[in-house]
DNA sequence: ACTATATTTAAGTTGTAGCTTATATAACTT
DNA sequence: AAGTTATATAAGCTACAACTTAAATATAGT
């Protein structure tokens, strides 16, 4: 399953959202999420299985618990695929700033010239 | 249909590519996808569909044609909802550098330094 | 060992997204 | 005005995602 398809389901999103605040157990995301969409547990667990299986969310076991946390991965993926699109409403950042932003730099050099030097 | 639902056909994703490059034709759109995806022309005019009524292209008419451009709005939308996924995978990066990372300035002020004077 | 709690998995149902073919609409060409 | 080109829409089919209930699995408590 893609990783945009994962996110189509709003369930799916709510639980990032719970998720994004500190992990928490099936149990407790269950709770809140049946709460606000009348859905089965079953239903849940079922959307935290295709969230483990995306890449989207880690499970460790904690006794008969299942603690979850957001893996971010498939997230940066998507990040990523926006690039071609982040000139259509961030129209004039310079290079610089966009490379900060994006956190790209290895950061080898020292100072914030470029690795090799400028030709005048 | 919300933004992330639409982002999950692998054609939507592949006409905004296309349009990203440049504003074309529902024709030359067509040709392209159904070269690569081996759909219909309705097909592909029914995607055209679904990104327009969605917020993510624009169209307007030129003869017979009808020209499509990205409209970066509901982009825009998801980078914002990924924001508090940002941390996972961008985490050392300071309040300044995000701040012109994601373009919220409006600069009023006519020096860096923050509009209140600091104290000391 | 037995019962309760936590969670997943299995099986079956249903709504709908994405396709196809056929047709409609509108603008150009001759 | 008749035919061609460009595009959209209608109607119908199908696969599958998201749910349900029921059962399975595993740990914890008594």
């Amino acid at each position: 399953m893609h990783a945009f398809d994962v996110l189509g389901d709003p369930v799916r999103r709510r639980i990032l959202e719970l998720l994004a605040d500190g992990e928490k157990s099936a149990g407790d995301v269950a709770a809140i999420i049946q709460e606000e969409f009348s859905i089965s547990q079953a239903a849940v667990s079922q959307h935290l299985k295709v969230l483990r299986d995306s890449g989207f969310a880690a499970v460790r076991a904690e006794g008969a618990r299942r603690i979850y946390e957001v893996d971010a991965a498939p997230l940066k993926d998507i990040d990523l695929w926006l690039n071609r699109f982040r000139a259509f409403w961030e129209p004039k950042m310079d290079a610089l700033a966009t490379e900060i932003a994006r956190g790209k730099k290895k950061r080898r050099g020292q100072s914030g010239a470029p690795p090799s030097a400028p030709k005048r």
